[in-house]
RNA sequence: GCGCCCGUAGCUCAGCUGGAUAGAGCGUCUGGCUACGAACCAGAAGGCCGGGAGUUCGAAUCUCUCCGGGCGCACCA
């Protein structure tokens, strides 16, 4: 199965025949040919400012080398003429009936669908949601995950083997601080914990959203007693969370208990956005299985950590940061400066930081660390199985890791530790792999402080006077995830209940779900990755303009047509291609159905776009723009009354195609095409 | 102090490797439901693209500088 782009099919042929041109006429070989989209239809459909660039190297005027060029171009199949304009633009006019034919014939497609072999592009891995198994997702995690999994998903739609990784961190501080609240605050026993949870099950308490109050009331606690006290209280924390590392205790056993719980309830919630993981690696398995040892002989054979004798860092193993220097630390090159700015990663007390362990994780991901997991399943999706790490695992067992390229889609503020992993790869000299090596950074989802004071919370002078408030699971400042989605569902039931009234509970249900998962991912995705979101219920809870229902609104639409017209787009695309479509295309009043064709005819340049960017915003704002031209054109031409058979059929088609796009765009951005709204 | 990000219409944001009259949504005002569903469409008003300098045929886009806002710079994770 073959896809055809448009767009990227005819800028292929003319970047071709430009420089095939270029050589006879001027003996220049240029590599990068630069190709535009104008900006108005009567500029043509693609043009080059190629003239400029060349008047220097030619000592001629843009306008005359444009006008030897066109006459140098002739025929393109694809084209129907070539012409200059402005000073020295060239503009492509496309021959708008084999593009009208190329665009119908393309195939459409699932993504799954795609994945044959001469489209796979290599084994990709990405990582995304990351949250703390110790409270309720929020926003903010929300925004990862939405981020994450479309580019799974683009990713996989452009061909690539895609792992969906999880990493969950349920040894660190964070989990620590709710099993002392556990323990210590409420005074409870491992006995009593495992009661609790089946009590909260029964009255339908989330675990989740219990340990969202109990982390905050902790994170209070250490902070709130005499200086003796919290003196105290913060040597628990840090014995606690020791147990916890060491593991085979009670207190670790506890730790287990509860951030297992909360992780069922994360997959649980992202389930709901249709987001799905296929491995859950847990940084209690990184400790125990000793990934760390492996990673630091490698790292001292590399030379990429030394041991430092003197300063503030002595006694640890440090690396350079990426700005001192992309030079390899040299032994023997004799007294050099203590570099006071280097990164520990063993401390003096032999223990290993975050960095280090990060880099021991990377490694494997990229199967250069010679260790792997043991593996389990873990939660079942109705379509496959997602597997946790273990340090005994079942076999058989999928085979994870050993990926060719790998995408971390965590916040932007970790830049400077994902920094420090991707400075440690090169300099063991794996520089494919730091090639290879996103991170995929994206901005936080803070509060507008309107929003903060209407969810209840008390926000001080200060806060109020800022564009927006940092969300904190540590203060319990913050949306959960869930009852935005509850919050969501339950604003388009409402708009559903009064339009669909022939529709049984079900049936409204189901629809409502649809929206709201198409608003909320469609919301997440239409700022650039390094815009701030400042969160307020008013935008988020919006249904028109450029939102996903919108788009869901004109997929809806073109659907009703081909109802009412008994048909449906695979027939009408059938007939289409014994018709000549050339007379509907043309003139002033035909112009916005043929931007259209084109509009439709641009979903794989976008794709590449969004991939090589790494940002899937492009394509949420095509699905908007795609829609937009389609809820035109069904205002302006009424297809079912077309008395013209032929024409009725061109237009049909026209609905057939745009259906088909928006459909596919829908998908990727992870968001269904409801059959009515 | 060092590093990264941001500053575009009243508000929220787009603007592809520099390119043709700077775009969209929301909001405001006006108009359109007995035509395929108005979660829609049409029109209007609204901008020295933070300021300044430079690079060039050409700058919202690249460089420098200043102003304003945010986030990082642990032997925390």
């Amino acid at each position: 199965m073959r896809l055809i782009d448009v767009y990227l099919e005819l800028q292929k042929r003319l970047t071709e025949h430009l420089r095939a041109v270029l050589q006879t006429k001027y003996d220049l070989q240029i590599e990068v040919i630069p190709l535009e989209i104008p900006p108005d239809l009567r500029f043509g459909e693609l043009a080059t400012p190629i003239a400029f660039e060349l008047a220097r190297k030619l000592r001629k005027a843009p306008k005359i080398i444009a006008q030897e060029i066109v006459a140098a171009l002739g025929h393109l199949d694809g084209f129907s003429s070539f012409e200059v304009a402005g000073a020295g633009y060239i503009n492509a006019r496309l021959d708008r009936a084999a593009g009208v034919r190329l665009a119908a014939g393309s195939e459409g497609g699932s993504p799954s669908a795609q994945g044959s072999p001469e489209l796979t592009r290599g084994h990709a891995l990405v990582e995304h949601s990351s949250i703390n198994p110790n409270k309720a997702a929020h926003i903010g995690h929300l925004r990862n995950a939405i981020l994450g999994d479309t580019f799974v998903r683009l990713l996989r739609a452009a061909g690539y083997k895609v792992d969906v990784q999880n990493y969950i961190d349920n040894t660190g501080v964070q989990v620590a601080d709710v099993v002392v609240g556990f323990l210590h605050l409420e005074g409870r026993s491992l006995a009593d914990i495992r009661q609790l949870l089946g009590e909260l099950k029964r009255s339908g308490v989330r675990i989740d959203y219990y340990c969202w109050d109990l982390y905050a009331r902790t994170s209070q606690w250490y902070a709130s007693g005499s200086p003796e006290e919290n003196e105290a209280r913060k040597r628990f924390r840090y014995a606690t969370m020791h147990e916890i590392e060491r593991g085979c205790n009670e207190t670790a056993e506890v730790a287990e208990l509860i951030s297992t719980s909360v992780l069922r309830r994360h997959l649980e919630t992202m389930l709901r956005l249709d987001i799905e993981y296929d491995f859950l690696p847990r940084e209690s398995e990184i400790l125990h299985l000793n990934f760390w040892a492996l990673a630091f002989e490698q790292l001292k054979q590399t030379g990429v950590l030394y041991f430092e004798n003197e300063g503030k860092n002595k006694g640890c193993w440090v690396m350079t940061r990426p700005a001192a220097g992309t030079q390899p630390i040299q032994e023997d090159d004799g007294p050099k400066g203590t570099d006071e700015d280097a990164k520990v990663i063993v401390r003096s007390n032999g223990t290993v930081t975050y960095v280090g362990k990060d880099i021991a994780y990377h490694l494997w991901k990229f199967g250069l660390l010679g260790r792997d997991f043991g593996y389990k399943p873990f939660f079942t999706y109705p379509s496959h199985e997602c597997w946790i790490s273990a340090e005994h695992g079942d076999e058989p067992h999928p085979h994870f890791g050993g990926a060719q390229a790998i995408y971390n889609v965590i916040d932007a503020r970790q830049s400077d530790p994902q920094a420090n992993v991707i400075q440690a790869l090169r300099g063991m000299g794996h520089t494919a792999q730091a090639d290879h090596y996103t991170h995929f950074s994206y901005e936080m989802v803070a509060l507008t402080p309107r929003c903060a004071v209407e969810l209840g919370y008390d926000v001080s002078e200060e806060d109020l006077a800022r564009p927006y408030i940092e969300v904190s699971g540590r203060k319990g400042f913050g949306v959960k995830a869930d009852d935005l989605i509850d919050k969501l569902i339950a604003a388009t039931r409402a708009e559903v209940d009064a339009r669909q009234t022939g529709r049984d509970e079900g049936e409204r249900q189901r629809i409502a779900e649809q929206i709201a998962i198409g608003a909320l991912r469609y919301f997440m995705l239409k700022f650039t990755r390094n815009s701030v979101i400042a969160f307020d219920f008013k935008d988020a809870l919006s249904f028109e303009g450029e939102t996903g229902p919108y788009i869901q609104y004109a997929v809806v639409r073109a659907r009703n047509i081909f109802r009412k017209a008994g048909t449906t787009p695979d027939a009408v695309l059938d007939e289409f291609a014994g018709i000549d479509p050339a007379a509907y295309l043309e003139g002033e009043a035909n112009e916005d159905i043929w931007a259209l064709w084109l509009r439709a005819g641009r979903r794989s340049l976008v794709l590449e776009q969004c991939i090589s960017t790494s940002e899937p915003a492009h394509l949420a704002k095509h699905g908007f723009q795609l829609a937009q031209e389609f809820n035109n054109f069904y205002h302006k031409h009424h297809i079912l009354t077309e008395e013209d058979p032929t024409r009725k059929i061109f237009l049909l088609a026209t609905v057939a195609v745009a259906l088909r796009e928006l459909i596919v765009v829908l998908s990727w951005l992870g968001i269904e095409s409801p059959e009515a709204m």
